[in-house]
This record gives C-alpha cells, sequence and structure tokens, in this order.
DNA sequence: TCGTGATGGTTGTATTTGTAACTATCAAGC
DNA sequence: GCTTGATAGTTACAAATACAACCATCACGA
C-alpha cells in the first residue's frame, strides 16, 4: 500500500511549520495592533518600498489585488495610508504611509525581527543554510519574484 | 529603521512556500476527488493513525478543531468516515474509515507520493539535509508530536 | 475620433474561516 | 448526591476570502 508517512511527508510538514509561525507571528503584531495578514504584509511592504501602488504591493507581497484593495481601504480608514492619484495615469494611485502609519510600523517592525532572531537561535542550525533551502524551494516552485498571483497566509 | 526586508524574512517565505505547496497538492488530489485541505488533512491522517479521535487529528495536523470537525462531518456525508462513541467517555468518539474511505485514499496516496518526489527531484537538493532541517524547524517550534493546540489551516 | 483591448483598481456574492458560546459528559471535592 | 471546573465536540454568527464581474482610464490603430 503506498503509505504515507505524514511525518515524512514534505507537504505536510511545510504546512504545520508554516502554519506554526504565522500564528506566532501574528500573536506578536496583534500585541499592539489588531491587524489581518493582509493588512500586516500591505504595511510591511510600503514601508519598505516607499511611495508605491496597489499593484506593486500585491506583486511583491503575493497578495491578490482583492486583499490588497481591502488592506489599503482598511489602512487608509486607520489613517496609517494615504493615497495620491497618479497625475500621469489616473487609473491608478501612489499609496504611502502616514506619519502615524510610519510611527505605528516602526513600533511593530522591531518585535517581528526580534522573533526571526529568537527562532533562528533555536534552530541552531546554519542561518545560511536555511537561506539556501529557501532559495532552493522558491526556485523549483517558481516563486522566484514580483510576477505571481495572489495567494493565502 | 529596523526595516524588514520582506524576501528574505523567514515567516513570510515559508508562508509562500507552504501556500503554493498546498495548492499544488490540492490541485493533484482534486483530478479525483474534490476535497477541502481540511478534509484532505483529516483523511490522510486517520488513514495514518488509524482509528482515533477528532482531537488528536487536530493536535497531529494541526487543525482547529471546528475544521476537523467540519471535515469530519463531511467525510461521514461521503460515507468515508465512520464514528463510534467511546463507551469510556461518552464525551468522546472514535473516528475511522470506512472500506470505501480507505479505498478512496489508496487512490490518492501515490498521486501524493509522486507529486511529492518530482518535487524533490527538482530541488537538487539533498534530501537528507531537507528531512533535517525539517527536523531542527519542528524542534524549535514544539511541534515534536501529538499534542499541541487546535489552529489555523 | 471611434472602436478594441489592456490595465489599475473596486465591488458583489457565495464560501470558508475564526471566535466564542454552547451541549453533554466526566472527575474531584465536599 | 451536589457543586465546580475541565474536556470532547458542535454550532451561531461575524469576519475574511476567492472568484468573477465590473468601472474608469489609457493606448493604439483604422
Amino acid at each position: 500500500m503506498a503509505d504515507i508517512q505524514l511525518e515524512r511527508f514534505l507537504p505536510y510538514r511545510l504546512a504545520r511549520i508554516a502554519t506554526a509561525i504565522s500564528l506566532d507571528l501574528r500573536r506578536t503584531y496583534n500585541q499592539r495592533h489588531r491587524l489581518t495578514v493582509p493588512e500586516w504584509r500591505t504595511l510591511a511592504t510600503i514601508a519598505q518600498l516607499g511611495e508605491t501602488t496597489a499593484g506593486r504591493i500585491g506583486a511583491h507581497a503575493m497578495l491578490h489585488k482583492t486583499k490588497v484593495s481591502r488592506a489599503v481601504a482598511a489602512l487608509e480608514a486607520r489613517r496609517w495610508v494615504q493615497r495620491r492619484r497618479n497625475p500621469e495615469d489616473r487609473r491608478g494611485e501612489f499609496l504611502d504611509l502616514t506619519a502615524v502609519g510610519r510611527r505605528a510600523f516602526d513600533e511593530m517592525a522591531p518585535d517581528m525581527l526580534r522573533y526571526q532572531s529568537a527562532l533562528l537561535a533555536r534552530l541552531n542550525y546554519s542561518p545560511e543554510a536555511l537561506e539556501e533551502l529557501l532559495d532552493v524551494l522558491e526556485t523549483a516552485l517558481d516563486l522566484g519574484d514580483t510576477s505571481a498571483e495572489g495567494l493565502s497566509a
């Protein structure tokens, strides 16, 4: 019988691991501000890219455009993000953090990085080797870079 | 400013990778039977553990108990899973595959294993090293074995 | 300047999900 | 026997999601 040993089954193991980490992380940023995963990712992406567009956020963070659209609406309602219509092409708009949004992000980012560091430290495993493996997996899965469709969390 | 480079951020990368694989896999098993992710995981977990309980399925597969509850209901409606109340503790019930359920699982399992092999082949990376890293991550996250809390997908 | 098709982004709707509250049962102490 | 509190599992309801259809604008060619 082609028996799947679940504890040896790559998709299953990765799903468990990624879920556990994602929950930890969410718990971490929700200690300060209650955000959904797409909201958090949208925020982080704008923080990183600077003024940018919804399209670019989606490509960069692997978020479907409807998720970005709703996340931006929510962040705008919080006054963390502001829009500016692109005068050259009035279909699109530029998005940027407000001062408040920047402050909120700067407040959360260190926690996120600390979480990552703590996890890496607990791993007791070469970070370079880990990076390499992630690269390899991304390549094999065609997650190369800013191009693909939307996914979940 | 503690800048998060999303493409270098472990939780983010793992989430992308795990999601992509989960989607591929779902596409694979949906070629034979249309199942949701929690349904598939519940099925596979029972197939592996043998007669077991909803609680254990959740702990093992990192599925929140409501997901397990609904997945079991769906699988029962298909006549793939049957329940038997625990006579020693009438709160709980034992779950097991029916003959039909077993057959369906055995039909899908080889495809799943083939998917894994193909992915590993594309990786061009030592499977042992990969296994080791997964072990390390699971240990660091306390995913050791059937013990943990209920979770999401 | 009028189609035609692409692009940036939003919204409607059906489904899935998470949270919390619930039922039923058990176990321990009194 | 009664609390009181834990546990197994279900369910109600609100929120999040996917998918497709949609609006507005642009770009290009006839």
